[in-house]
DNA sequence: CTCCAATCGTTAGCATGCCAACTATTCTGC
DNA sequence: GCAGAATAGTTGGCATGCTAACGATTGGAG
């Protein structure tokens, strides 16, 4: 009973560091009404503009169905806007609207005083090397995860495309 | 358009790595039946049998709405039983029963070999860092969180207690 | 060219995590 | 002892994150 192992473990910790972690944006975002999802749903197409929504549920780890969600929301606000791609009846082109260039713009100060409020607790060394431990825990392990994660910078189809593997 | 700077964002790093963790875990424990969340609420009424679901939310720094929705898929699976505390009719004393008792030790080993698997891109230093950096993020902005967090062991009210501050 | 498999978006449903609001109960200050 | 505040549990509702399943479309192998 004393001092649980539980509170020792990385899955706790990681629980609760991210629990903070939104709290935090939430309350330094809640001038722009913004959440970590949509920022990030913003970021990246800021960045990609026309991108389809698989390929946004990548770069982000975020699954498809959450995506769609996220952007029906950003849709009704006006902050995003979706059509058919020229390429495939299959895919949205998904982009940003003036408005939500806009209302990103004004979200970067906020989430930068998010990000500080979260390391506030650790020493800049001690801040690098969290950061340094979360990359390498994170990129250990992309296939753990249920949502792969294909960061931004790699459109190639990966070369062993396996093509009817009966499963 | 290159590497995009929300990558290095400590929220996303923490998101990514608090989704991976919990696939790790329920792939892991998948045999038993048990989420992250069960297995943090069955984990600490192990250690305090009796303990009521404020009390209990606050061990685990969970939104009291979500222990109560977890504890009623516990108690329909009858793994853990509520009644009414002896000294409060307010408060319901929550207690494994025998079947949960027996899960949560055969949930032991998988849970142990989620954990080695989602610290396994780390070396043993880097390991404890990442502990130590977590513990001290998180022990740092305990009243950011909107889920108050009390460890057990702390059973004490705090001295400063603010009476009728007209809110 | 024609199947058949892979892909894209969607819907439905489950589990977390949160807030706001409500009822019942307990406690505090006077 | 009493009024009012604080507390415990509950309900309803919103946003994430996931799986499974489904139609529609595309692409590959023959």
């Amino acid at each position: 009973m004393p001092q649980l192992h539980l509170y020792q473990r990385p899955g706790f910790l990681l629980r609760h560091a991210h629990q903070i972690s939104t709290a935090v944006f939430e309350s330094a975002c809640a001038s722009v009404g913004l959440t970590p999802a949509q920022y990030g749903v913003l970021t990246v197409l800021a960045s990609e503009p026309g991108l389809d929504q698989t390929r946004l549920a990548r770069a982000l780890a975020f699954d498809k169905v959450t995506v769609m969600r996220v952007l029906h929301g950003l849709e009704e606000r006006g902050l995003v806007a979706r059509q058919l791609s020229e390429h495939s009846r299959r895919q949205m082109a998904v982009a940003l609207t003036p408005a939500g260039q806009k209302l990103l713009a004004s979200a970067h100060e906020p989430a930068e005083q998010a990000y500080q409020r979260l390391l506030s607790p650790l020493s800049q060394p001690q801040r690098d090397q969290l950061i340094k431990l979360l990359q390498l825990l994170t990129g250990g392990l992309t296939d753990e995860a249920r949502a792969p994660f294909v960061p931004l910078e790699a459109p190639a189809e990966p070369p062993p495309k396996a093509r009817r593997p009966r499963r």
